[in-house]
DNA sequence: ATACAATTGCAAACAATTTGCAATTGGAAA
DNA sequence: TTTCCAATTGCAAATTGTTTGCAATTGTAT
């Protein structure tokens, strides 16, 4: 669990106002253990009466200053969650039970993509996502 | 470029009827190089007067038989594009210039991945796409 | 040639996300 | 501290992307 003073340097690093709803948010975010959308994120917010339109500014600027994440899902809404460490997910097409996971070889393969690219020469991010049938829908 | 004979099997072999409209739509996908969104296909289908409405359904259709998959770009959109040959994107952030690739590596990592998953045995299908700035924007 | 389920187009609804603007707020500078 | 200004917020309304309902049409198995 992060504490208000690293809440609040996490917020200073990215030059971003020290503002309650974004302090909030991002508290929020850090008890989220898997993406969600906006509305969802929102619905944990009620009590705090932080509007939906500054949930979705905040995230933007989240994003922008690599805090936030998006991850495709395949879902018809984009999901958002904290990007402070680096990971993937498994997702059941069935029952929509997601799975986290890290790899560390999956940078070396991208190394060697990169270095084959005509017009690109290092990547900045990038994202994947496995989709599949869990074993308990199996 | 493939025949309509070939067109025709494809949609055989989905089970789907060999309407107009599906024919028109696979043969607009073969023609189109990088993902595109649905309000962009439909600009391309404009002599064809194919509703927009029914382009949806297609894509939902095709993506379900696996004949189109949705490629998740940072968008605000879904990207639909033909997945007749399995392949990523690298995308610049800037320009939005993109470069395709393929690496069969990453199977074998995600064979590795996958072994050591407690909820899942297999994996269907991977989204894999990487984000970075061309050497023309950098 | 017929019949029925699958598919289509149109209109309208819906959901997610963005924009404009006036009021409020945080923090740098006095 | 107090002042001041740009950054941020909340509300209302607009926009964009996508889905739904239903009657008319079409493809294919019989």
């Amino acid at each position: 669990m992060k504490t208000k003073v690293e809440i609040k340097n996490l917020l200073q690093n990215a030059k971003l106002k020290n503002t309650t709803p974004r302090v909030v948010i991002l508290e929020t975010l850090l008890n989220i253990k898997h993406p969600e959308t906006a509305g969802e994120i929102h619905k944990r917010l009620k009590k705090n009466k932080i509007d939906l339109v500054t949930l979705y500014r905040t995230l933007a600027s989240f994003e922008k200053n690599k805090l936030v994440k998006r991850v495709d899902l395949h879902k018809d809404a984009i999901y958002y969650e904290l990007d402070l460490d680096h990971h993937h997910h498994i997702v059941c097409t069935k029952c929509n039970k997601l799975e986290r996971f890290e790899n560390s070889e999956i940078e070396k393969v991208l190394n060697k993509i990169i270095s084959k690219s005509v017009k690109f020469k290092n990547i900045k991010e990038h994202s994947l996502e496995l989709f599949g049938i869990c074993k308990k829908c199996a």
